[in-house]
DNA sequence: CGTTCGGTTCGGGGAAGGCCGAAGCGTGCA
DNA sequence: TGCACGCTTCGGCCTTCCCCGAACCGAACG
């Protein structure tokens, strides 16, 4: 099989808005059942699971089943890149109607986006590192000398991502805030600490994350950000 | 109209893979007439006109019409990079056969990839660049001090290039080595250089590159690239 | 063992899409 | 003016696909 019919089978996987709906779900990084996607999608569940059937065939997600469930998940970073990547050619669309940024904007307070930060505090996150002078823009993102240490002292080894095959540093347009945040090993990095560190958690009920008062603490003393920036407004 | 209709849009725009072999022809940066694409993706005219239509509608291409010919070429960077990027997905995929290589390799000597070098030229300038201490990996590929010099003396500024949005550096998957070449503004840059100096040329007949003999002394001066590297084998 | 429930399979109706030959349309050239 | 040529439009055939309800399967649970 060659390239061209190898892309052409990704495309048709992705040529369904119902199959997109559940792609784009799942750029959250959290594992979720064929009815939830359902539900998502808008579509009944046996039409749900033909389409998860066919994303497995043509290789974007993978499954796995744990009693009478089923879960779903992206088959892997490349994946999210390109998932992430196609929603970039979106990146010139007008903005949103007020009403619309006020209803999204509730569940975007905080999230994943596939293993990194998402949502308002993905972009302030990103922001943040970059008025701190630990990241810098070249032409694509770069850490800096100062930042190597800024990461460092939180115990994340920027040397030892960087002997990764992954790369480093990525942008990743935002779904929600249509700006920029920060995706890569380093990103999936910051994240795992945010996790660990009990400054985020993941909320059973949505896919989106809850900032602890210790994380706005953190946010506020790390990277200057404003813990009304958080806030759900 | 949101994420996700874009995104099914584009899906649907490279569900066939009619329209998939256009738009990996066109990755080479060269405007194309309908007809030739016609050939290249193996259908008959009138077949070949809906299908550039289709990715006009979708976004995936922009076409000019000169005389009575119309030119079909992608609509942006962007969508190079969703095109590269896809690729990228099928790189885990086993060799090809020795004689589908030697086949492809006849033509994959030197070409163009959307705006930088590609096929084994691009492949060849990519390791004499690491090896030559100009571009390390970290990461992702990264400008050494040393390498801004290199760039400089080329009369390529790195510093300007960074402060554009385009990333600097970015690794484009070779589709006929499948090694990864150089992409990003620096690596457009580096292929107008090429051309700018004689060292490559266009060759009308075929979308390939011609590597001059000037261009086989700068390989083997700037990154010890041997000629017998380069030819068609 | 019977019920509940998540998921799959099946059958079928309707829509979309891919392909081509034939015909139509405009440009360029003699 | 007439012809050649690149491209588009039209009509029709056939395949694929999306969706759902109904039926089925198997795990969990009491």
């Amino acid at each position: 099989m060659n390239e061209v019919s190898l892309v052409a089978a990704v495309g048709r996987g992705l040529a369904d808005e119902s199959r997109v709906a559940m792609c784009l779900a799942l750029l959250d990084g959290v594992p979720w059942t064929v009815s939830a996607l359902a539900a998502e999608a808008g579509v009944r569940l046996p039409t749900a699971s033909e389409h998860v059937a066919r994303l497995v065939r043509c290789g974007l997600v993978q499954t796995t089943v744990s009693g009478r469930h089923k879960y779903v998940r992206l088959a892997g970073p490349q994946v999210a890149e390109v998932l992430e990547t196609l929603c970039g050619l979106a990146e010139p669309a007008r903005p949103q109607s007020l009403s619309a940024v006020r209803r999204t904007r509730h569940l975007a307070a905080a999230r994943t986006c596939y293993d990194h930060l998402a949502g308002r505090l993905g972009v302030a996150v990103l922001d943040g590192l970059l008025d701190a002078g630990v990241l810098r823009r070249r032409g694509g993102l770069v850490v800096t000398r100062a930042g190597r240490t800024w990461f460092d002292e939180l115990g994340i080894s920027v040397s030892s991502l960087e002997a990764g095959r992954r790369p480093l540093l990525r942008d990743c347009l935002d779904l929600t805030e249509r700006r920029p945040h920060l995706a890569g090993s380093l990103g999936a990095g910051l994240c795992s600490t945010f996790l660990a560190r009990g400054w985020v958690r993941r909320t059973s009920s949505s896919r989106a994350l809850a900032v602890t008062p210790a994380g706005e603490r953190a946010a506020g003393e790390l990277l200057g950000i404003a813990a009304s920036a958080l806030v759900v407004a």
